[in-house]
DNA sequence: CCAGTCAGTGCAAAGCTTTGCATACCCTGC
DNA sequence: GCAGGGTATGCAAAGCTTTGCACTGACTGG
């Protein structure tokens, strides 16, 4: 009843080689039915599993997926993020149902080599990046070189690695209209445009608001993502009574959620005095006071369409990025 | 510059045995402070990265942990549920700051060696379980000779695992408290308690009640843990006005989310007509209306006990379980 | 009765590192 | 000039599977 940990000591057990104990527990039709049921009989009974990285190591392939999470432009940021754990449940369902596992990794993209780090580890079939951050240039040029990647995140004309995400200009473009419509003029754009993402949907802010002649575009206040470091900067800039906008435009649910808390705290009403618009669509945005308005992305496809195109890339398709629509979702803060 | 995939090429490329290189790229002082730079260049140059399983396969150790979700008596239950999520992004930072990696599994324990299976495969080199589910005989088991896993959940007498969690008896019994304190007679308790976590929640709720002559305890509805899944159940029993019970301890946030948008549905007035309390703490407690009352569990300083006590358990320590305080929390819906 | 087929099994290489031990060389001190 | 002690490197085993190929024996058909 001692627990047998190799192939080889099983296989001395049965009275067979260690090549007849892999094929009988893989099931080949090569091993006579007797013998096969032998062998299984006695791998259970002295409870032995085949080591994995010795299995991984000679057929090539780990059967897990590497989530990454690129935090570029803020270091402060934490995977407790709501919006990187939304997704991340997402993708943990989708790939569990297909039989992957999920490898997270939290990185900071300090040195170059930050992203050939993981895809030439071996320790993964394929990689999810969520979120460009600032590194559009790193994953382009490992996409050149390694097919079973996609990133969720912005598509820009000309781009190599894979994407799957919302037309995020588009979006800006409608939250700004949609605050410009309700009558502002002064706007404000919060987030911080170094990540791809945000750039496109301040560029569609920016767009909107052109095409009323309000040429000078939104102030912007480059608020980090995650809420609580955003929240002083915000509350300093909105604590200037005279500089306030008429609208802001939120590069994230959470960052609008921040703006409502310090807007609340100076008694500035929203939406009669300033009106607040965010971007993602998460659950929380209902629970809030007012309830958030937003542009809503699907998350749920977003996270089926990484996976899908994933496991066709590891299959050696190609796929195209996709572009997804937003979609305005009035609520009560604008 | 042909890209260099294993150490015996880049051996060659330099003139020297692989050993010679895997030691100087280790840095170790048996190699010549020029040798060892001369071998480190060239590795650059060529974008060699040790094949990863192979180190793993050779050193027995992975670098990673693996955080493992049985959803033994509820199969509808999906990673994407705001507690889990909460508990996995506490774990993911504190992990990654340690320099592990996370491998994320969802698992159905339907067949027996759901565990051993993990725990047997070598991918992992500890073991994080969230929640005991019905599955805490399993957990003994794999605890008699895995040491380095522990669980979050409850803790009773005799129990062979490591845990870390609260004290749900208490949490229970303060919440029925609460209740009977102001005004409550009949109460309902929402929550399945083949989970050990909310039977444990379930007695302590008994014992509230039995101290103050309600020997019957409460109405027990066995909803499930995610909320789609339980809204249905929760309406149909609290549809039936004949039945209603004076104040509701839900096993979880989420079960009193479902309860308070129920409610809402059918007219009844929280806190007024009934009372409701929840548990956990998450932070969407605070956004509901009203705002939920719970009993808050630390979060954060349970996922780091948890990582600590593996870490010291991985380095061949033995550790305690760990039993912690809830908290009541007094919000508008109590 | 023999050649040929086929089912079932064994052998050993390959997958890539790490590391204990052996080896080679260069000095130092006598 | 030689024993002894470092220092720097090479050799090869070990870690555990999977799998192409070779081999054995039994059986079929002529």
């Amino acid at each position: 009843m001692t627990r047998i940990r190799n192939i080889k000591q099983l296989a001395d057990l049965a009275g067979v080689s260690t090549g007849t104990v892999s094929r009988a527990l893989a099931d080949s039709h090569l091993i006579s039915a007797g013998t096969r049921a032998r062998i299984k009989a006695l791998a259970d009974e002295h409870g032995y599993r085949p080591n994995i990285m010795a299995r991984n190591l000679r057929i090539q392939r780990t059967g897990a997926i590497g989530v990454l999470i690129p935090l570029g432009h803020q270091t402060g940021q934490h995977i407790s993020d709501p919006f990187f754990i939304t997704m991340l449940g997402l993708l943990a369902d989708s790939l569990t149902e297909r039989g992957y596992d999920l490898l997270l990794s939290r990185v900071i993209p300090t040195d170059g080599g930050w992203l050939e780090k993981v895809v030439d580890s071996g320790r993964v079939d394929g990689l999810i990046v969520i979120g460009q951050s600032d590194q559009a240039d790193a994953l382009d040029k490992v996409a050149a070189r390694y097919r079973p990647m996609v990133v969720w995140g912005g598509y820009q004309a000309g781009q190599v690695h894979c994407s799957v995400g919302s037309d995020n200009r588009l979006g800006g473009d409608i939250a700004a209209t949609h605050l410009i419509e309700g009558g502002c003029r002064r706007i404000a754009f919060f987030g911080d445009p170094r990540a791809l993402e945000i750039s496109q949907r301040l560029q569609g802010c920016r767009d909107a608001m052109a095409r009323v002649g309000l040429t000078d575009g939104p102030t912007v206040l480059p608020a980090q993502l995650v809420a609580e470091a955003a929240h002083p900067d915000i509350a300093r800039f909105l604590g200037d009574s005279s500089q306030r906008p008429q609208g802001i435009v939120a590069a994230s649910d959470v960052i609008a959620m921040s703006a409502l808390r310090a807007l609340a705290e100076y008694g500035v009403a929203v939406p009669d005095d300033i009106r607040v618009i965010g971007f993602d669509g998460l659950a929380i945005g209902e629970q809030t006071v007012p309830r958030l308005s937003t542009i809503r992305q699907d998350l749920t496809r977003g996270a089926e369409h990484l996976v899908d195109m994933l496991l066709r890339r590891i299959g050696g398709d190609d796929t195209e990025s996709v572009v997804m629509m937003p979609e305005l979702v009035v609520r009560a803060s604008s």
